[in-house]
DNA sequence: AATATCACTTGCATTTTGCAAGTGATATTG
DNA sequence: CAATATCACTTGCAAAATGCAAGTGATATT
């Protein structure tokens, strides 16, 4: 896999943690990619096209390529067909499941979303607990998924 | 103020809350903007214009006019200064603390940034209390940076 | 009245995103 | 083995967004 680094593509602005890291995956689109790793136990080029998201394959292979330099995923093609490429959230990236749970909770609170409510109050006062699930679930490759899509599919 | 509803800019895509969450406010300039309201006691367009990190009025005015629709800021011009427009978050905005400080933990730790890391552990350590503070300052209205600028400025 | 400040607005160039067809490597099928 | 299917991209181009810097109109200060 190619781990070009990569180019800033806006200046380096003020050196807040905030604004560093949104340089790394301050767009839609990667932040869905990680959310799709995380708790859809998605790994390959296709499931992320498939999201329901709508992302253009030119964004993709874009997003997967920068999150890959950023250290946040790795990628590996698969032994049995030398086609697949599986992608995996590293140590970085699994750290950032705080904010994605965090955007869940803020979401489901305050737009109108598909989430169940008696989901999302249990994530909600169990912050700890969901932590430790994305945890257990990164550590043992579990690729079964943590959340429903919420879109039926 | 304006409060022309927000046109959908990309078509609507899952019902996932981290979706639509991101539909709000999922660039890099509209979280900063949040970002500096939150914590640095920003209240003004020339404050956010100077923030050290480059945005351009063009895309400022579009931010703060779509966060403004999305519920997440008011705006109202001050009575001293008719010029002078003041932006404050709303309760659904500072709703977004624990995202922010969970965005600013995350870059702290795993980037380079100027933060000095006794005040990234103490923030770590005490998130609770930390989102307290940001929840009286908001109530309160305290203009004053509970964090500094990491830029010298 | 002249000047300064504020919050934008504007015109245009550059960059990014979106769409849909295409490509090459690998796997499966008949 | 050839034909077909699948996978992860790549490509060409149009549309949309961003960035730059000058400009504008309302309000405040000198």
């Amino acid at each position: 896999m190619s781990n070009v680094s990569r180019k800033p593509k806006s200046k380096r602005r003020s050196g807040c943690p905030v604004s560093i890291s949104l340089e790394k995956f301050g767009d839609r689109w990667s932040l869905l990619i990680i959310r799709d790793l995380m708790v859809r136990g998605y790994r390959t080029f296709k499931e992320f096209q498939e999201s329901g998201e709508g992302i253009a394959s030119n964004i993709l292979t874009d997003r997967l390529q920068n999150l890959e330099a950023s250290g946040i995923i790795t990628a590996e093609v698969e032994e049995a067909d030398g086609r697949r490429v599986n992608y995996r959230l590293t140590k970085k990236g699994i750290d950032l499941a705080p904010v994605l749970l965090e955007l869940l909770i803020w979401g489901a609170r305050h737009e109108e979303t598909s989430a169940p409510c008696a989901l999302i109050a249990q994530m909600e006062n169990c912050r700890e607990q969901v932590l430790a699930e994305v945890q257990r679930r990164w550590r043992e490759r579990d690729p079964t998924p943590m959340i429903p899509r919420f879109d039926g599919k």
